[in-house]
Order: structure tokens, then C-alpha cells, then sequence
DNA sequence: GGATGTGAAGTAGTTCACAGCC
DNA sequence: GGCTGTGAACTACTTCACATCC
């Protein structure tokens, strides 16, 4: 009667977008030399109350020590592999415009398992070149597998790209293009949309709103602590 | 007994990072010359339901026709209304590497209302320059006005700059650096995390899970239809 | 006929309050 | 004493079902 796997606990949706950022805060307090953080302290840099944040932890299971708070190691560890870094999976990055050079260029976009397999490219004076370490191929040659794939390109190319992407077996899509994407059943899209991060960013300050929204942390007036 | 604003009522969290979806929706089918939109295809495209659609809606008042559908211009212009959009805000970003080219270069970032106002950066070879018709000023010089920054400098920079911002009177930010930011009451931060938004979507790869999620649309297995 | 808009019901997520453990 | 983990209460969001209107 052994649970096959600690990772099949289902977590809710609100929670998934949260442990990210716990993760990030516990990453945040090891590089300050703090081993240990509480919830109620968590709750404050997150925008969240503490009773939500140790809700969320306890979903992983029992990670805290009661009278002293999380150790943030094994904080940082445990959401790690409750979001499936313990797997390692392949990015593909297409289109290497400003956004795709900053994205492979950056020491924070691939971690935890993601391994950068191949960068694509549809301008002849791009392919060839060198960047990140990865030769830039040809788009309208063969795509090689990956587990998903990560759209830097126009809007007006991202369905057809995405179509293609599709039907070489790559499906996870990351989409920046500002356009909504029609795939089959079975292959997921998340898209992150720079004007609409800006447009809930105003609406916020208009109505002085809201301390958690957002699929990714917005917190208004984190109070500056000790 | 009139009432002062119709933007006055308050749209729920989920609501609010939806409603820009449907937006970029509205707009993508007046593109194609479509002028009229039912809930439930507005519903398969952003990955909800169509009763959904409606709920958030009806929010912003009767704005359908029944047996007709949503007319794609009125709903573009509702959405933008109820966002804030007729307001006028001007936006600052700070760092022009990649990152911040592309934001400013791209031609989706800065729409409705948005006014890009000053480029900062600090390093020599960049201060001067022209990019997207500003000339990049010395972020160590004085800091004009505006509603909302948007960071695109490195990890470890990023408390420094917020200071420096909210000291300048800027209460918005926009933080694209993987850094939680400890700022004072009165502050909205909004997060964008890349490695954050990999992580959701490898989350919902692995488990087939969430028809939508995040702050920012994630859908799976949207149909094809005609 | 067809699609909106909305009370009512159902479900999910958050907060309260406190027992349990360090 | 302090902080976690969790049943219970509460709140918010979603879905159902249908009256309403074009």
C-alpha cells in the first residue's frame, strides 16, 4: 500500500502558480545565508496570507518544522519536484530575435531539468550563426523532437509555426506572440502576453486593488519588514 | 442617482486576467473581417466555458445581442474601457539589453494609452543611443516622471533600481527579473517570470491536467472547429 | 431558432481557529 | 512560546438551467 508516486496528488491551479514563487523566495533566502523562513514571512514577500502558503506547503506534505517555520533548502527541493524538475525536458527556442536571444541568453530562464536542444530561425543571416552555444538551424528543415518548444516569433507567423511545431511531435507550446493559438486536443499552450502583464499591472494601480493576482505574483505594498 | 463610473464595479481576479484575453480575441477576428462573436467560440479559443464568457461579460454591462452574439468592435472597445485603456499612462524601462529592445521594438507591448516616456540604462556604451526613437538616458541621472516602470535589468539589480524608481515617484512596476521586490505600501509590483511560466506549462504537460490556468491564458486542446 | 444574461446550485479556494508538536 | 498542519466556516468562482429578448 505504497503511494506509487507523491507527485500524483493533484494540485489546484492557484496553487501551481504560487509554489514557483515560494520556491523563488526560499532560492532568495538561502543566497542571504537564512536556512530558515516561516510562512507568515513567505505570505508577506508572496502577497498571500501565511494560512495560504502553509496550505500550499502542506499539500506537498508535511516539510515544516512546527515552532521553527521551513528550512529553505528543502523547501526549494520538495517544490522542485513537485513541479517536475526532477525530469529533465528538452526546449526547442524558435525565432531568435531580441526576445529569443534574451531568453537563451538568460541564466534564469532554463533550470531545473530544462536543457536548451536546438534554436530555429527563418532569416538566412540568423541561421548559421552561433548563439548560446547552439548553431541556429533552418525552420523550414526538419525539426528535431523536443518536449516543448517556445515561440519568439511575429503574430502573424506564430499559427502556422505552432502547426508545424505540432505536427513534427512537440507538444508544449510557450507562446509570446500576441496571438491565440488553434491546436489539437492533447497539445498544451501557455501564453505570456507583455501588454496584458502591463494591462493588469494598471488596472491594479488604477483601482488600488488586489494583493495576489495574476497567474504570476503581483503584490501590492509588501511591507518593507525588518 | 447616477452613477459616477461605470468602471466603478469591481471586476473579480480571475475576471480581470481574463478579460484581455477575450480582447486580443475581439481583435484577432475583426482582423479577419468576422464583426460578430458568440460567448462560446470566444470561450473554446480562450480555453473557458462559454458560461464563463458570459459571467465576465455581463460585468461590464449588456453589451451582446441575443440570439446574435458580441459585435467584435464594441467588445474590444468595452474591455479596453474597463481596463483603464482610455486613460493615458506613460511607461519608463529600465535596461536595453535584449530584453527590453524587444519590448520597446515590439509593436504589441505599448497599445492603448500607453505612452513610452524614457529609456534608462547604465552602461556607457548604450546611454545615448537611439532606440525605438528615444535616446537612452543615464539611469544615475535624474529619473523623469511616469505611471509605471518596467525592469528588464539582471537579478541582482533589480532591488536597487525599485528603490531608485519609488523614490522618483513611480508606483508601478513591471519586474521582469527573476528578484522578489520588497517595496512600500502604495507600490503594485507585477511579476513576469519566464522560468516561472516553463514551469506551469511543463506542470500541465506532464500531469494532462487544466484547461486554463496562470495569470495569462493557458489553454489545452482547444478544438479546431471549422 | 438562437444566443445572451442571470438566479440558483454546486464546486473550489481561502480564512479562521485551534490542536499538536518542537 | 512559537509556528505548523488541518477540520470547520466562509467566501468566491464556476456551472447549470432557463427566462428573456433579438
Amino acid at each position: 500500500m505504497v503511494a506509487p508516486r507523491l507527485r500524483s496528488r493533484r494540485l489546484s491551479e492557484p496553487t501551481i502558480s504560487r509554489l514557483p514563487i515560494y520556491q523563488r523566495i526560499a532560492q532568495s533566502w538561502l543566497e542571504r545565508g537564512e536556512s530558515r523562513i516561516d510562512s507568515s514571512r513567505i505570505g508577506e514577500l508572496a502577497g498571500v496570507t501565511a494560512t495560504t502558503v502553509r496550505r500550499d506547503l502542506a499539500g506537498l506534505g508535511a516539510l515544516g518544522t512546527r515552532g521553527t517555520g521551513y528550512d529553505a533548502s528543502l523547501l526549494n527541493e520538495r517544490i522542485g519536484e513537485a513541479l517536475g524538475h526532477d525530469r529533465r525536458y528538452s526546449v526547442a527556442v524558435v525565432g531568435l530575435g531580441n526576445l529569443g536571444r534574451a531568453l537563451v541568453n538568460s541564466s534564469h530562464f532554463l533550470i531545473r531539468g530544462a536543457v536548451l536542444s536546438a534554436l530555429y530561425d527563418t532569416d538566412p543571416d540568423v541561421i548559421g550563426s552561433t548563439i548560446a552555444g547552439h548553431v541556429v538551424r533552418d525552420f523550414a528543415g526538419p525539426i528535431e523532437q523536443a518536449t516543448v518548444a517556445v515561440l519568439c516569433v511575429p503574430a502573424r507567423a506564430a499559427q502556422p509555426v505552432a502547426d508545424r511545431l505540432v505536427a513534427a511531435g512537440i507538444h508544449g507550446l510557450l507562446n509570446f506572440a500576441p496571438e491565440v493559438l488553434v491546436v489539437p486536443i492533447g497539445t498544451a499552450v501557455h501564453y505570456v502576453d507583455f501588454s496584458i502583464e502591463l494591462q493588469i499591472l494598471m488596472y491594479h494601480l488604477n483601482n488600488g486593488t488586489g494583493p495576489l493576482g495574476g497567474g504570476v505574483l503581483h503584490s501590492l505594498g509588501v511591507s518593507a519588514g525588518s
